[in-house]
DNA sequence: GTTAATGCAAATGTTTTGCAGTATA
DNA sequence: TATACTGCAAAACATTTGCATTAAC
């Protein structure tokens, strides 16, 4: 199991201790995943990569976005159904606040959910290993220009 | 708003208050949502269907989940990164057990939801509508055979 | 120098859409 | 009978993969 790893450098020894290259393609791609507040997509990555590389494919994004999930670099989020979202993992637990309409998304900390999980995964004997509350609703914003169409 | 309905001749009611027309295939894949179990997905749904009607198209399948989710009538979860598995709504506030090894899910109340979710709504000016807790990790059966491969 | 990672293009798999025909109201 | 719904085939979309080239070790 990859231990936690938040850091730049760590990120590094990370890839370095499973014997992956350090590529810049790696390298830029975590730099960007740090270094915006959002949760990108692979595509919305794809093009803020291109800045700095114009040669990076939408491929090698993929692939790597596989890799670092696999190592316990980031973390995928599915918001909407159309694509995926990633984020560095942060190693404090945080969940989702999702607004329906305009898509924002919020992060709050949910201090139980810890204790909350040991209970269940007792009750159904599962060894749990990630809990994620996500709340869905309308942002103050939205709501204030109330017109929800389907 | 559609408001929330349980049984089957509800489901004719929000149609037909809609005035959205009571086909057979609608009927059927209502039905077959209804009674099974599980959390089913759009192919699955298909393959069943078509027991029953074998001319049932794939994307008549896929606009009257759409249909069915836009009325509330079921609910669409994004359980693994493939497809959506749906469900009919049961009312009652139910959250998901997920084993990330053979991807059984396993519902479970979660009472405290309600007051906390009033919380972080006034925390951060959400109006909530929705709160999903899902836990992954490992069920008993895919533990006793401790073997996670990448 | 080896071998893993990349870029490209083509393939895959799911979901959506246009349209002519069919069935519901 | 009017028109919403269906089935089909094609399109659209995100994501994956094969392979020759490039770069990290």
């Amino acid at each position: 199991m990859a231990k936690e790893v938040k850091q730049k450098s760590g990120a590094r020894t990370v890839l370095v201790s499973t014997s992956q290259r350090v590529t810049s393609q790696r390298a830029l791609i975590l730099e960007l995943l740090r270094h915006s507040g959002e949760h990108l997509d692979a595509d919305e990555l794809y093009r803020r990569a291109r800045k700095s590389n114009s040669r990076i494919s939408l491929s090698t994004v993929y692939r790597n976005l596989q890799l670092f999930k696999k190592l316990g670099l980031i973390e995928e989020h599915h918001f909407d159904e159309e694509h995926h979202h990633y984020e560095v993992k942060s190693g404090s637990e945080h969940q989702h606040l999702l607004c329906i309409n305009c898509g924002k998304v919020v992060e709050f900390a949910y201090p139980i959910s810890r204790k909350f999980s040991k209970d269940i995964g007792k009750q159904y004997d599962f060894d749990i290993t990630d809990v994620e509350v996500r709340m869905t609703g309308l942002c103050s914003s939205c709501r204030t220009r109330e017109k929800k169409q389907y």
